[in-house]
DNA sequence: CTGCATCCGCTTCGATACTG
DNA sequence: CAGTATCGAAGCGGATGCAG
């Protein structure tokens, strides 16, 4: 399995060597809320063959994004966790996450969903302005078993976390309503009322979630800056020299 | 050429989808400075074959990244330049360099490298509590044409740019010397004094390099929470549940 | 000369089968 | 459970051709 290779002295090269094939994203991203076994990986990435999938893992492995791990006592099988550059990963993705929102659009029929998918989102899209007053937990139903977030005040603003908090509040909620809820497509009591949600606790710590995230994307600084977006580029406007002509050497 | 598709349901994948393929981001990446021929990226881009370049670049087009325009009057030519959703490229493609600068190393004698490819990795490094109190013009030395950044300061600290600013001095260096002066691996009197830099204009500004920037890698989280790295996730511990058991429905 | 389209040999991918 | 082996299909790199 030989390296992809750019043969370009670049870091942006380099990550993209690493990166840039078919699943691998992908796959960081699913040993982001915690360690997960080779078939646990093969059945939430649809699509991939053993041989790429343990390929993958040989290559970050060997990168060192990735970690092996045999378990302890009873339950005596090997883990894939993130290492040190894995965990670098971390503002990659959440960037790729917030340029990505553009595209997400509806759901296709055919499309999965994993409930774990939203964590990152959730962090990504965290206002840092506003901090929770009272920890939640989010009981996220899903098929082969809930997946649970923790909404909480943190250093930093919100918390949102796979780790456990005390919490003042329980919600239930199905598929990405979390993320409906969050950005303000689904109206709480809304949803309260017509079952769609359910909540024990403290009904003030749902109903605050719509202030705690901002899914708003970033303005375009082209558009800013300048009157005639068509017209402009993003630093230069253009290159007219044709070919090699005399000039070659003149710099300025 | 069809998409390429995961069938998930996830912001990340989108991404991915788009970004994915060989030679994508760094045919993005070339367009960052500034508008190029579709010649221009294929000399650029080393070993890109003229269809994978083409559909590339329909795709790209296709999904708003970039644009096509055709250059007015005397070079009869047409262009391609970053779009909005290429512009907001910009945050992931500064979070992959400062991520891909722990692999980048020494550069291999069959690397090819371009001034350009610095510009981005600047802008990414700047500190924002430095501010350059002269204005810097660069001259990067290069084959087939010299390649000029701009340092000077901004409302956000250090400004990185290849849009021409009036500059009280400028330095002309060779190949990636200026990534070396910049993060200290070059010391500037010793450049200056053996010729390997030419300095016009008040010296200062260039003595000023080193403290603008700053390519340490952030820490990393996992290291300052718990005491031993190697034992522990990203987020959660282990998963110890082992294939269907009868704790299934339990939400604790 | 630029901006592709076409063809060809090679690598990689996806799906399935098989094994320790 | 954790991979390895196999095989047809698709993607890729390189060369060539061709229209504007």
């Amino acid at each position: 399995m030989p390296d992809i290779r750019y043969a370009q002295f670049c870091p942006l090269t380099r990550a993209v060597e690493i990166l840039g094939e078919r699943w691998t994203l992908l796959l960081l991203r699913e040993l982001v809320p915690g360690p997960q076994r080779f078939s646990d990986l093969k059945a939430r990435l649809p699509g991939v063959s053993s041989s790429v999938l343990a390929g993958r893992l040989a290559r970050l492995e060997d990168k060192g994004l990735i970690a092996k791990r045999d378990l302890p006592a009873p339950a005596a099988s090997t883990v894939y966790e993130l290492a040190e550059a894995g965990r670098a990963l971390r503002p990659v993705m959440m960037e790729l996450i917030r340029w990505g929102m553009r595209f997400l659009g509806e759901p296709c029929p055919e499309e999965r969903f994993e409930p774990r998918w939203m964590l990152m989102g959730l962090q990504t899209f965290a206002r840092r302005e506003a901090t929770p007053t009272c920890s939640l937990r989010v009981v996220i139903a899903a098929k082969p078993e809930d997946f649970e977030i923790h909404i909480s005040g943190g250093p930093e603003g919100t918390d949102v976390s796979v780790l456990p908090r005390p919490s003042q509040a329980c919600v239930r909620t199905e598929e990405f309503d979390l993320l409906l809820l969050a950005n303000g497509l689904l109206d709480v009591g809304e949803a309260i009322a017509c079952g769609r949600i359910r909540v024990e606790g403290d009904a003030r710590a749902v109903a605050a979630i719509p202030r705690l995230f901002d899914f708003r994307p970033p303005p375009d600084p082209e558009s800013i800056h300048r009157g005639t977006p068509a017209q402009t580029s993003m630093e230069r406007v253009i290159p007219p020299r044709n070919s090699r002509n005399k000039t070659q050497g003149a710099t300025r």
